[in-house]
DNA sequence: TGGAGATATGAACATATGTTCATATATCTG
DNA sequence: CAGATATATGAACATATGTTCATATCTCCA
């Protein structure tokens, strides 16, 4: 069991990922390390959403950041975290999946 | 790279484990099996706002509700869930350790 | 240096969310 | 059936949170 202080840390890494758009922003810097511009494109959202996001995750080492000139290249910080987010992507691949089947 | 509907599943699997209280809800029924006045005890939270979080735990299939007489003992429903809750666990453990070696 | 491109930040706002209080529903037992 | 125990539910409320708009900051190059 966790102590308490890591409770409520696990919880703000989750909460963290439970937003869509921070959850499309970390699956597309895992996909492909992206600056904030083409990130805002991708995803159809602001500059300015996506760089108030980006400033969570970043705190949060979900998501790195490296300046390239004008431009800020945004990558997963942490492998552990990107191969859990994985796992929950498979997660509900399987379980759609199997409310499908019945 | 999941669909826009499954991002918004997985999204919300990890907010519901965003929360102080509901993660130390699934914390407790993973250690070990609880009905909810013991939970709520356990937690030193109120009984109608641990039956709330139930609920949506419930509905999300992390948890499953088994009634025994007047009491509803709950357990995990998903090991997958709880596994990465465990590896959670495991990697803020890490993390701590790491930030205090430096 | 000045202007343009790229990103970050602050304030304001509408909405979502966690919590509480009161009460309903369900289950057992006398 | 009546009462007690255990759980669930609904309304109300305060606060947190995501988003937008405006603007500041940073970086490069003519």
């Amino acid at each position: 069991m966790p102590s308490e202080d890591q409770t409520i840390e696990i919880a703000e890494m989750f909460r963290l990922m439970g937003d869509a758009t921070r959850l499309r922003i970390i699956l597309a810097c895992r996909e492909k390390q992206a600056f904030v511009n083409e990130l805002a494109a991708r995803l159809g959202s602001s500059q300015s959403l996506i760089s108030h996001h980006l400033r969570l995750l970043r705190a949060a080492r979900i998501l790195k950041a490296e300046r390239h000139g004008k431009q800020v290249f945004y990558s997963p910080a942490d492998e552990h975290i990107s191969s859990m987010i994985a796992d929950m992507v498979h997660h509900v691949g399987e379980t759609v999946a199997e409310a499908a089947d019945v």
